[in-house]
DNA sequence: GAAACCTGAGCGTGATATGAA
DNA sequence: GTTCATATCACGCTCAGGTTT
């Protein structure tokens, strides 16, 4: 018995192959294939036989040029946001259940958003879902008018037609203000905010801090560095206030990543966290909950994000309307672990 | 002028449609979207521009259908590695250089390694390229049958037949008698092994921590803890070594994740790295480069085991024969950072 | 003869129409 | 009428082979 499938030449058996094998029509087979009905038990049970003895397997593109519908749903993420990857795990998940396949394409260093989409669009994916895309909205709103788009993490100003990108998101600016009520509530008042620049969320999780320091009375210490969404930027941030300037008792970071350069810039200057400074990330990736640190953060729930973007697309795929809201905003919730602390 | 392309219903528009609207045949459109030669320049540019006007977007999955060619490879990898994030990214450029197409399928919890080959095999890929493949060496011998199969940090028993999986690796064992060697230059003695368990490379490394420590004479020093490719697992062996028996001077992780982990507990539990312990981890990740403390760790060549394996699914889809070698062997660079010093 | 173009066939499926038990 | 099975076509594209300048 040999493990190679018996095929004819070099080629990969098809349908047909199958077919001859069991003595029935490749319709037949691919009744059998699908799982639909129209094929005897006994009959059935030979050709899938037959499929197994040779080494079968559908053909998906084949499949797909076919049938109209394709249930491929296609994703964009970045290859290096840990809070991505956590993304991903939950989209295929709630695609899986939704009876739909999943296209990645990879944002990476030499591979644009704008070819990540593009290879998706190739795919005949009938919706896409983007997470934390980049591009100017204008595009997002062009390519919406071609097939159904769901942003996940970036937050969009609805679109007048109706037609526009839809949103799935966590509530930023909920988030900046529960970090910062909770450094206030362990009596810190000099709170400073690594932001985002940029990056998708970044302008609300400003907009919170800023709110929760007036609301607090701490209007007089708003502080905003420059930052991003990498360890890099986070770094380069906390360089800058051990270098210059009076020191704060804590950081908001934009994120986890940004979160774990300010802590890396912190420890090798010898400022203790948190006994000199409290820092609060954003995200509760991995990184957050595993790196040395248990860093505070504020939690992102990543699974409902997921189930609600590919509710969303499948949702809009079937019915083929607009929905009512274009938005869905999930609440945060403040992880506190081990990287806050009353201020010295 | 509007942004959404004019197509007659709701179906996306394709050559026909094409060729329709620059009176040509459908044919030549094929040639000018291929950018093959056989047409004219005023003819190319009428057709480029009436693609352009519809919107039209050639349908990969058909074009594969037809041509014999996919000039697709199948990626297989662990969403929440960051080392195969940064193979990830090298994979794309090299497949990219060779005009090959990428096809991602990830594992990750509730997507076993089945799962993820399954989709790629009905994709219709070319060749399979395998990052940290754990199914077993059966199981890959199995698919080289039907494919061209590279692992990449897997290492495989040489396959008899000589149509089994090829390998792509770095030196494991060397990568850890450079550690080894590394720790003992600067004193130590006490060094211990948090190995890998059944991981890609676990053997290897631990086998290389071994052959080093005897050839230094440390051999009444060898300690081997169980361990993984994860942070949990270095973190469980590390709790091991702070509660019972006694400490080493060093530690050698079997990764940066694992490495990590060990890091974690020993910081949350008063050890200090690297006064009280110093410790090293393997990889060279993103994880080591930027989080808080510096890693010292064994670099992979992540760009050239990218290349390599690209290198060699193509080779062996283009030339159908077995290669000479079945193993490419990658040497490793240790890479000193802040985790190492001399013992206490 | 070469360049520019077209015709026709078929890749491996899925869906429809139709027939036989 | 229901169940099982088949023949036939179309999906969107590429390619081999033809025809015309």
């Amino acid at each position: 018995m040999s493990l190679t499938p018996a095929v004819p030449d070099g080629k990969r058996p098809t349908l047909a192959d199958v077919a001859a094998r069991a003595g029935v029509s490749t319709a037949l087979v691919s009744i059998v294939m699908r799982d639909a009905k129209g094929a005897g038990a006994t009959t059935r049970e030979r050709v899938l036989q037959a499929a197994r003895e040779i080494g079968y397997r559908p053909d998906a593109r084949a499949r797909l040029l076919r049938s109209r519908r394709s249930r491929l749903l296609g994703v964009q993420f970045a290859l290096q946001h840990p809070f991505h990857a956590d993304l991903v795990e939950g989209v295929y998940a709630a695609a899986d259940a939704a009876g739909y396949q999943i296209a990645l394409s990879a944002v990476a260093a030499g591979r644009s958003e704008q070819r990540a989409v593009e290879t998706l669009l190739a795919d005949r994916c009938e919706a896409l879902i983007l997470l934390g895309p980049q591009v100017p909205a204008a595009r997002l709103a062009e390519l919406a008018g071609q097939l159904p788009v769901v942003s996940v993490a970036r937050r969009l100003r609805p679109s007048g037609s109706g037609s526009g990108p839809e949103v799935v998101r966590t509530a930023d600016d909920e988030g900046a203000r529960q970090a910062v009520d909770h450094l206030v509530a362990l009596g810190h008042r000099d709170v400073v905010h690594v932001d985002g620049g940029r990056a998708p969320g970044a302008a609300d999780r400003r907009r919170g801090y800023r709110t929760a320091m007036n609301r607090h009375g701490l209007g007089a210490h708003l502080r905003v560095l420059p930052g991003g969404p990498t360890e890099e930027a986070g770094a380069a941030a906390a360089r800058a206030l051990v270098t210059a300037g009076p020191r704060p008792t804590a950081v908001l970071a934009f994120n986890d990543r940004c979160a774990s350069g300010v802590l890396d810039v912190f420890l090798r200057t010898g400022v203790t966290v948190p006994g000199d400074v409290s820092v609060v990330g954003f995200d509760d990736s991995r990184l957050a909950r595993l790196a040395h640190i248990g860093l505070t953060t504020v939690g992102q729930d990543v699974s409902r994000l997921a189930r609600l973007a590919v509710g969303r697309a499948v949702a809009r795929v079937e019915s083929g309307a607009a929905p009512a809201a274009v938005e869905d905003v999930v609440p945060p919730r403040l992880v506190v672990r081990g990287t806050t602390a009353p201020p010295p």
